[in-house]
Formats: structure tokens, C-alpha cells, sequence
DNA sequence: TGTACATCAGTGAACGCGCGTTCACTGATGTAC
DNA sequence: TGTACATCAGTGAACGCGCGTTCACTGATGTAC
């Protein structure tokens, strides 16, 4: 049942949009082929028209993930500077959804190789550079100083500890008085 | 060929010991039960008569390494107070070594059950309680108060977060830098 | 515009690999007498 | 202190499960003429 090339492309853009719901909801190992093309719909034999491997899905979805959320934090912080910029970033990154977000898991084992994706692209960007430690930075007065960019790394760093903290700590009261302590920190961080 | 009481007890621990070090070095996934008895200079057949499972290795083993971290960090800590104290805690933390401890990668998947060990346990203790903060906070001046419980939990968070970054950024040049820009900041914590 | 053939999206089953787990077996240790 | 039997640490092979990947097949779409 040969489909025509705009419902192929639908059907792709369809799989990757379910991937990127599952694996956020799941993980990406807990979202096994089957699974998620049943969820898009299908039967996991045909994935293998759209992609060379589970991999390449991986990195297609985190991509759009990733360029989601970095689009989200410019959107608002380009709109102010200094304070209310970062307070935005803060807000949207320390925010129970967020910690919600399961796609971080960061180590699957497919075939031999091992792959690491979900927060850590957030993080580092896409080309091996942290991409949202200059995010930050940029939202700093005096960005472009030596200063500033470790000041901003320090910055991304507690972000994303308190984030891994508030998801490890079983209490949701003590998890979400972390997320507000470190909100609280980087409000007046200088 | 059955072996003495005494015998036995040195394989048990030779077992979890050597496990502890591959576990650091290849990560807990990677590391076979096969490779692992092998490098015990055992087969993997005997495996089962000292654990009931890999889980109970990987718990007695993260155990280990976890009493023997929070241990070190207490010893030099507990002879100086406020600044100095903290300062051992970061120094060690922060440290070169323990970013290429790779027994932190935290998912792994044993038949059904996942489970989640490594670092998360260095921060989390075993219990549920986020035993390190309680350690951080302890060295602080005016332990106890409300406000030093969420200045302790931002400055874990701070190190979580500055370790992490620091091991997934592929320039060492700036994977240190990033590290000494923490402890810079950790050191006027206020 | 129609016809004939190639293409290929999707199906459902099977394959295969890694790895944790089980098992029959061996022979030295431990225990009962 | 010796003897007979049970136990069980360690071996090496086999099992089994999950899951990514492959494959023969179907029939609608796309293309050539």
C-alpha cells in the first residue's frame, strides 16, 4: 500500500512528533520501536522507511527538542535584559515541568554503541559548544568578558544541578523548596 | 571444588571490590557480569552464589563507594569548620578525578526493573534524604536554621551541576575552566 | 487520457545479539558418627 | 583421628528475554510511453 509523498512526509513528521512526546514522558529507552510506532499509529516494521536507526530519531527529535527550548528561553529574554531576562530563563528551566521531563535519561546502549542526548543537548547545544551557558551570558551585563562567562557557566551549572536535585529527591515538598532556593539564588546572583 | 568459609568470604569481597573499580572506570551498563568475573578471575557461572542478582552487586558496591565518599569528605571537614571545611568538600568534589569517575551514568535496564545508582546516591544517601546537603549544611555557620538548609542545597547543586557540565564538554581547556569558575564561586558563598 | 510496469510505504513475522540468569556437573570442604 | 556422606564454590554451557533490525510480501502511487 504504496502512500503518496505528502503522507509520507506526514508520517514522518508524525513519528518524530510522537517520539518527542514519548521519549519526554517515558525516556528513550523506556520508549521502545514497537511501542512508539503503535502510539504514531503504525506497525514498527515500516519504521525503516523513514530511518537508518533508532538513533537517528533520537537525535532528530532532541533537535527539535532542543531548538524548542532554546527558542522559548530567547523568546521572552530578548525581549528584556539584565534581571527580568534571566528571571525568565530561570522560571521556565526550574519549573515543574520541567522536572517533569523524562527525555534526559542520558544513556541507552544501541547495538554497541552508546549515545547520550535528552538535558545534556539543552545544555551543550549541538556542535559541542555549551550553548546555553552563551544564552545566559548574553542576557548579562558586560556579556563577551571572561567574567560574565564563567560567571554564566556557574549560573547554567546551578540551574541544572537544582533541576537533577529536584528530580532525584523523593519529597516533592523538599523538591520543590530546592527548585525555590535556587530560584531565589540566581535572582540575585551577580 | 568447594572452597573454605575464608575463601569464600575473600572471593565475595574480591568480587564487589573489583567491581567498584570497573564500575568508575567503564560505567555500570558496560560493565558485564562476565567481564566483571573475569577480571575477578572468576567465570561468570559462580556469580550466583554470592549475589542474588546484579542489582544487589550494584547496591553493595554503590554502598561502598558512597560510605567511602561521604567518609572523605567528613574527615578533613570535620577538623576545620565554616570556609576551610567547605573548601576540602568542593576541592574534592570538583575535583579532575572524580569528573572521569564514570559510575555515574544512571540508568540501566535489569530485566523489567531500572534502577538508578552512581552519583545520584553520592548526593542522595540511601535513605531518600539528600545526605549531602545535610553534610554541607552541617559546616556552615548557624547549621540548623532554615536559611542555611537552602543555601546548603543550592551550593550541592551548584557542584552537581558544575561536575556534570564539566564531563560532558569535550574541550578540557574549558571542562576545567568550568570547574575553577565553581569553586571560585563556591569559595565566597555566602 | 490510458495502459503497463516499477517503486516503495506499510505489514507482520522472524532474526540475532547482548547479557542477565539458570543448570548439570565436579571435587574439595565441612559435618556426623 | 578416621570414615562416609552432604554441602556447596566454581565451571562452562545453555537458556530466555527485550528490542533493534531485517525481510518477503502486498497493493496503491508514480512514471514512462
Amino acid at each position: 500500500m504504496r502512500r503518496s509523498r505528502e503522507e509520507t512526509a506526514e508520517t514522518r513528521r508524525n513519528i518524530v512528533k510522537t517520539a518527542g512526546i514519548r521519549f519526554r514522558q517515558n525516556g528513550i529507552c523506556e520508549t521502545g520501536l514497537a511501542d512508539l510506532m503503535e502510539s504514531a499509529g503504525l506497525t514498527h516494521g515500516g519504521f525503516y522507511r523513514h530511518f537508518d536507526s533508532k538513533d537517528q530519531l533520537v537525535s532528530e527529535a532532541s533537535a527539535g527538542a532542543f531548538a524548542a527550548k532554546i527558542g522559548e528561553m530567547q523568546a521572552p529574554a530578548s525581549t528584556a535584559r539584565g534581571r527580568k531576562a534571566l528571571e525568565a530563563i530561570v522560571n521556565d528551566y526550574l519549573s515543574p515541568e520541567h522536572r517533569r521531563d523524562r527525555a534526559h535519561v542520558p544513556s541507552c546502549r544501541t547495538r554497541k554503541r552508546t549515545r547520550e542526548v535528552g538535558e545534556i543537548d539543552t545544555v551543550r547545544g549541538h556542535r559541542g559548544d555549551p550553548q546555553m551557558i552563551a544564552t545566559v551570558a548574553e542576557r548579562m551585563k558586560d556579556p563577551n568578558t571572561d567574567r560574565t562567562k564563567k560567571s554564566a557557566s556557574v549560573f547554567v551549572a546551578t540551574m541544572l544541578g537544582a533541576l537533577t536535585i529536584s528530580r532525584i529527591v523523593a519529597d516533592p515538598k523538599v523538591s520543590n523548596e530546592i527548585l525555590a532556593a535556587a530560584r531565589a539564588k540566581l535572582s540575585y546572583w551577580e
